[in-house]
DNA sequence: ACTAACAATTGAAACGTTTAAACCTAAATA
DNA sequence: TATTTAGGTTTAAACGTTTCAATTGTTAGT
């Protein structure tokens, strides 16, 4: 009844349990024949299957990698994660977990209490450099999807929100607008703060008003909630935080008559599968989720294989992808 | 350098090891205040962090509880996810695995591996029944989030899809459409099976024409890629087998200059938040997300504390909601 | 026949915990 | 004074593996 174990294999085909172990883990080139299938014989008649917990114990090493995202609601997550997933070696398993900034801290180490061998951070961290740091010294890697220069006991793969947040800034400048709002968290985590500030800076440049809008998070649902603070500023563009705000702003904007691009233009952030299906079309700035999920893989991987390699870092292209969403200035 | 053992915070402590993990386990009530203050100085000062398998080994028992979705990159389960996530119990954890139809045997497989203690399982699998039995004669917890008869050795929790299926039904012949399409997978799965079952018989009881459109797979780009076949079946209104797939109808409808719903009425199922803020905003049937989550949490948890209780089935309603993407037949 | 080499298998220690039982000391009771 | 009680702490066994060193047969070489 309770779960067969090793020495039940081993009696039932009456050899040794390290006989066991070693013809199961592939170690029996000195075995012979005969030996090998009683093992594999008595170990499919009770059903065995090693005990994770007395292995990675044994082995001092799990086969697990956490990954910790803000939310899963967030499609442009779900796609990292599935991404992931997806690229996964064949031995080794996610421990997908999500937090928010107020509690990603502690689920760190919720992952490191599991046994993660590395962790895969996307979440905001209340203090990176110090969660890096901490990680190192405990021999567990990690690496953090966000570009954040003080982090040097963490490797790092990002698309560039500096010049993301300027493309968007020139797309609106180039189709005439004087005057935008920029919507946005108040919380904001260390990517967004360089989305809006290379944003604020390219607008202070080209000498376009911006007006601040913030909301209490980055959905839908906060994106249509702000519609109405977002057209009392009279800005005739918006350049919203991710494409979840974007797609909830326009819907609010929608429903209190103002039509999009026509009356005003809304350009998103991330390039989500929905970018491309709503209505308007979104007009945003594309994240290469491939490149970052299968080099964030890539990196805690290796790592992993490596703990005192040098720090790595993977940068890609934030590429502005026009669509409906956005008209020029009339 | 290595990460602390428990020996080392005795060390450190100058107690025994027995010491500094009942203090820490809070069995200390019998522990002199001075010890108990030693102890946790020493953990702190080392950074003890337990080692998990060591623990589970020793106790016999993870925290851990498998999540088996088809993908999260469909929404509804990101969302399912995501709420199960947020329902945990403090000591317990979640790990969220990925698998389609052909690989999900295998990776109930990896889950157990892995040590969960219960599984949630919303992929279809090969043979429900057989992975059931074969989960309970090894102890470990599971529920499926499907509607299966069969499955006497698992709970369930679900909301009807033959309800869901009929109420789709009734609302395109309410609105007096004589020829719909149904749109879905040809690689059903049993809930689709339901669906798509109830749809059928309600419509041939109404003596509603329905065309099939078989799509590769449940997206929004095979939704998309079907609206030619769907167009050329002439009929006026269309059941997409969820919102990922009515979505991307909607989508290739639109660009092959058919007008959703004056043209054609498009009705979904899951009510993904997508559904309310797209545009036209979508009708379709809605499922209970927060109850299944939590539901199926709940169930698996008691099924591990109390392995030999009866089968419990937590089925729930699916109501439609009525929004922009349908309309009467003209 | 005697050793050497080899093939096949096993004994036993170790991984880091938890926990029941045992132990020690000092104070309380008889 | 002898004995119990209670408080405070430790000993040691166990959990299910993996793995190295040791052991047993066998066969080959001289």
């Amino acid at each position: 009844m309770g779960k067969a174990s090793i020495r039940d294999v081993a009696n039932l085909a009456g050899v040794s349990i390290a006989t066991v172990s070693q013809v199961l883990n592939g170690k029996g080139e000195r075995f012979s024949d005969a030996t090998k299938q009683k093992v594999f014989a008595a170990r499919d008649e009770v059903g065995y299957v090693p005990n994770a917990s007395a292995r990675s114990l044994k082995r001092g090493t799990t086969t697990m990698i956490g990954v910790l995202v803000p939310s899963l609601r967030n499609p442009y997550f779900g796609d990292i994660v599935q991404r992931m997933q997806e690229g996964l070696p064949d031995n080794v398993s996610l421990s997908i977990m999500t937090a928010e900034t107020a509690t990603a801290d502690q689920t760190v180490e919720t992952l490191v209490a599991a046994g993660v061998q590395g962790i895969v951070v996307a979440s905001q961290l209340s203090n990176p450099p110090a969660v890096a740091r901490s990680l190192k010294r405990r021999g567990i890697a990690m690496v953090v999807l966000e570009n954040h220069d003080e982090l040097e006991d963490a490797d790092a793969v990002y698309s560039s929100d500096t010049q993301g947040g300027r493309k968007a800034a020139e797309h609106l400048i180039a189709l005439g607008h004087k005057h935008v709002v920029l919507l946005g968290n108040q919380v904001y985590t260390d990517n967004l703060l360089y989305r809006t500030a290379s944003f604020k800076e390219a607008m202070a440049e080209a000498g376009v008003k911006v007006s601040e809008v913030a909301t209490r998070n980055l959905t839908k649902h906060a994106g249509r909630a702000a519609a109405m603070a977002v057209s009392v500023t009279h800005a005739t563009a918006a350049f919203a935080l991710n494409d979840e705000l974007a797609i909830g702003l326009i819907s609010g904007l929608n429903a209190i008559g103002i039509k999009v691009p026509t009356e005003m233009s809304v350009i998103g952030y991330d390039d989500t599968d929905y970018a491309e299906f709503f209505r308007p079309a979104l007009t945003t700035i594309e994240q290469p989720v491939w490149d970052i999920a299968k080099s964030a893989l890539d990196l805690v991987l290796q790592r992993i294989a490596q703990p005192d390699g040098e720090r790595q870092v993977a940068a890609f292209d934030a590429n502005l992808i026009v669509r409906e969403s956005t008209a020029p200035f009339a």
